[in-house]
DNA sequence: ATTATAAAGTGATGTATGTCACATTTTTAT
DNA sequence: ATAAAAATGTGACATACATCACTTTATAAT
């Protein structure tokens, strides 16, 4: 549990560098916790207490349409944020789903010690700035990629991105990340 | 001008309330500018001096494919944030194009005033973090909308959610926002 | 006002991707 | 180890949307 502690600690002074004293008021915000895999994260029409960091594992953020048929919003692994984010800041229910493709264990924190994090440590204010802005700018160029490219293109940009993510990820998941068909996905490569 | 000065503090105090002191420090780091329609904020390959807060017009962000088609990733009305975020925040050539569908006006707040307002301004480095954290809550559903939605359900979408903006903005280029060609659009409604 | 330019509508046709059905392979659970 | 479940591949066919070509209508420039 100590690691975990040191890779949370070291993956926000990636950004904002913390003194001894800061980072012992930030660690007692997070609490512990784990799932296994196929288990739920956030379900729809639930409220959604916290946002998570991923210490180990992956998830995936989806909604199933009318027609059942799952549209992947976010793949989750170590050390990514997660949560249904919309309905965590407002604080109603969610619109989507995360459940477990890997078990996996998380930080969980709260809306309110988010804000209270925020307050007290300003350099925590600063680092979920730079991290939401990194993050604006990541789902700004899936967009264009969405917008510009053909189905083969994303897939082989995705890999190319996230080689490691592939290998981990059954390809009707990816399918569905990318906005294709698994059969139009599994007809592309050869 | 100095009812755009108001304009920017009330929309920056809907999240920060700010002293006067603050606010004066925090008005001093912009700068005001004017474009005619057709005219270029940003350019592909330039840099990016500025992130801008637009007072009054219209603007497009884009690319350009390699078969000359226009990809709309955003557009920006009155109270808007727009630039090229990857490549001023990294300080890179931009891959975007942004420019005047209306006549504009802007306050432009460069790199290194940014970061001394939230190193002086506490509430500013909140203000952002919010801002940012609201726009990829948006984003996301704009991604979820691509993944999910048919054309005809994303321009309903749209026309419920930005009404004002269909008025202000060839259906042209609404359908290049919304991933389709002008045709497809044309032939929805009907 | 008149002309030039851009936007919008529409028909004919092409294509990438979706849908359905079924076989094969791989992974998971007992 | 064995059975059950999930993932993957692939053929036949359907469809939403793209492309191209041309006309009509609206907007902008002199």
């Amino acid at each position: 549990m100590e690691e975990y502690y040191l890779a949370l600690r070291k993956h926000i002074e990636e950004i904002s560098p913390l003194t001894d004293q800061e980072w012992e008021y930030v660690a007692q915000c997070f609490t512990y916790k784990t799932l296994k895999k196929h288990q739920f994260l956030i379900q729809k029409d639930e409220l959604v207490p916290s946002e998570y960091w991923v210490i180990k594992g992956l998830l995936k953020t989806y909604t199933i349409d009318s027609e059942g048929k799952e549209h992947i919003l976010q793949f989750a692994m170590e050390q990514y944020w997660t949560s249904d984010f919309q309905a965590f800041q407002n604080q109603i229910p969610a619109t989507l789903f995360i459940d477990c493709i890997e078990d996996s264990e998380f930080f969980c924190l709260r809306l309110e010690n988010r804000e209270r994090l925020c307050q007290e440590i300003p350099k925590m204010t600063n680092f979920f700035r730079i991290k939401s802005h990194y993050g604006y700018i990541a789902l700004q160029q899936r967009i264009m990629s969405l917008l510009t490219e053909t189905a083969e293109e994303r897939y082989n940009n995705l890999i190319k991105k996230l080689p490691h993510l592939i290998q981990r990820v059954p390809k009707k998941l990816l399918a569905s990340y990318l906005g294709v068909t698994r059969e139009t996905l599994s007809r592309l490569k050869g």
